[in-house]
Parts: structure tokens; C-alpha cells; sequence
DNA sequence: AACTCTGTACTACTACAAATAGTACAGTAC
DNA sequence: GTACTGTACTATTTGTAGTAGTACAGAGTT
């Protein structure tokens, strides 16, 4: 299974995170969630970038931290390709970006005045497309 | 009740937060989950600068901006005191912040292989202290 | 071979935010 | 007056994000 994606994805200035943050993390959600799948390319660093008129050193900046994390392949000359599932992470590399996550969640939702129920609940939602798109990474 | 004490405050060079935002967020949790009461005072601008040993314009800001946010009072020449639970921002900007707050959490926790059980169970451990420290703020 | 696409690696420059440093001023208490 | 408080400035430094431009190597097509 081998597709050429137009790769939905959107920037907004509204957003508080960098461009190459938003495109990471987009890029992450669209393979968690099954709609890119492995073996599936990516538009070239050129081609994003034209597309999302950035700089292309942004796209690829973007690309080569989703390779070293592991998400993407490269092969020169030829593009970028979803990777197979797999963990790059360590146990502990794991245990603390969830730390970090989870504080930095508890520190912005203090004092907005929802219920623990509501919470989780959302949570729950917006959570749930994100674990089930693809295997289980090894 | 009014107290005045010395701010359990610590800063990381490992959390990737700024200053300024540590700052805001550590005392909102030290309100949130009850380590500080309505009235108690907190320690002054040039006094927190020097236990922290950071700039007392850093402080300054963070004091300035959870003042704004409704979480201190200020009366020029005695200090700053903890307010009255009560809710300043309007109902779209608390959603505003939960769903910002939910899309950062979920982006970040892509990925790292954690059931969403075990994401759940932490999400309420970790923030059940902080909501019911204190009356629900009005 | 020539051409054109791909990723990658640089340097240089600009823009912006965070933090520091220093000064100054007004309000409160002793 | 003196010594604390918060607050408001300006100036400077530092680090990061993003842009701009160039260059090079690998792969495929003609």
C-alpha cells in the first residue's frame, strides 16, 4: 500500500505554537489516526512549502525531526515515506514527556472552572481516534 | 485568616516553560489546591526575585499578569494578597483555553504508547488536588 | 549525457520574545 | 525621614523562529 497524499494539513496564526511545531504535530496526527499510512509519501519539502507558503528550511526542519523521532523514512533522491510502526523512544524518554505533558495540561485547565468528569471526558474524545489508527507501536 | 508565607516555589532549567510562566502557574496551583489561602499575602516583588535569584521585573510580570487574570489583589505600598475565588474570564475565552489546552495535551501524547486508560487515571490524579482545594470560584 | 525531480547542509539576515539591569515614582507604616 | 511595598519606564543582551539564498548528492526520465 503505497499512496501519494495531498497531506491535509492546515497553519494557523491563531495558534501559539511555531510553524514547524504545528506541522510536526500534524503530521504525527495523521499517521496516529490512520489517515496516513505506511509506505504512504509525503509532499516534498518544496511542494509543502509552496503549499503552505513557508520556507522550504522550515518544512524540512519540520520532516527531520519527524525522521529522527522515527514517524518518517527518507531515501535521498526519491521522498519521504511513512515509517512502519515502531518506538524510537526510550522507557524513561516516554515517562517524561508524559509527565511534562500531563503538568503542563494541569497548569492551563486550573482555575477554568470544569468538572473532572468534563475533563475526562474531552479528553476521552479527542484522545480516542489517536490510539486506535495503527498498530500498536514496537 | 491572613498569612504571610514564604512561597514554596521552585524553578526548573529543565522545564521548558519561561520563567514568567512557572512563576504564574506555580502559584495558581499553590491557590488551586489550597496551599494558599483568600488573604494571605504573598512575598514581595524584590523578596521573591532574591529567594528565586531572577530578574524582579520577572516577577513583577507574573505577579502583574495573575492580578489581571483575577488570582491576586495588589494594594500599592502593602503588597499582594491572594483575591477572593472568583472567575474573570468569559465563558468562550475558558473554552478557548480547554480545547488549546486538549489539542497541546493530545499532540504531545501521540505516539508515546500510553493506553488511554492509563492516560485518564493520571489526568485525575494529578488533578483532582487542584479542584477541590478550593471553593468553585464564582 | 542532460534534465529534473528528490532530501540535505550550509551561511546570512531579520524579527521577536524573554530576561536582565538600572532608574524612578507613588503609596503605606514606623 | 526611612524603609518598606507595587508599578512603570528605557536600554541591553540573549536565544529561537523563520526567511532567503546557495550548493550538493541521489534517483528517475528522456
Amino acid at each position: 500500500m503505497s499512496r501519494t497524499v495531498p497531506l491535509m494539513l492546515r497553519l494557523s496564526a491563531a495558534d501559539p505554537r511555531p510553524i514547524t511545531k504545528q506541522i510536526i504535530d500534524g503530521v504525527r496526527r495523521l499517521i496516529a489516526s490512520g489517515e496516513l499510512h505506511a509506505g504512504d509519501q509525503l509532499p516534498s519539502v518544496r511542494g509543502l512549502a509552496k503549499q503552505l507558503t513557508v520556507n522550504p528550511n522550515t518544512i524540512a526542519k519540520a520532516y527531520g525531526e519527524l525522521v529522527s523521532q522515527g514517524w518518517l523514512d527518507s531515501r535521498q533522491g526519491l521522498g519521504l515515506f511513512v515509517a512502519a510502526p515502531r518506538q524510537r523512544l526510550s522507557e524513561a524518554e516516554r515517562k517524561r514527556r508524559l509527565q511534562l505533558a500531563i503538568d503542563a495540561f494541569v497548569a492551563e485547565v486550573v482555575g477554568l472552572d470544569y468538572s473532572m468528569q468534563d475533563v475526562l471526558k474531552r479528553i476521552e474524545t479527542e484522545l480516542a481516534p489517536m490510539l486506535d489508527g495503527r498498530k500498536r507501536r514496537a
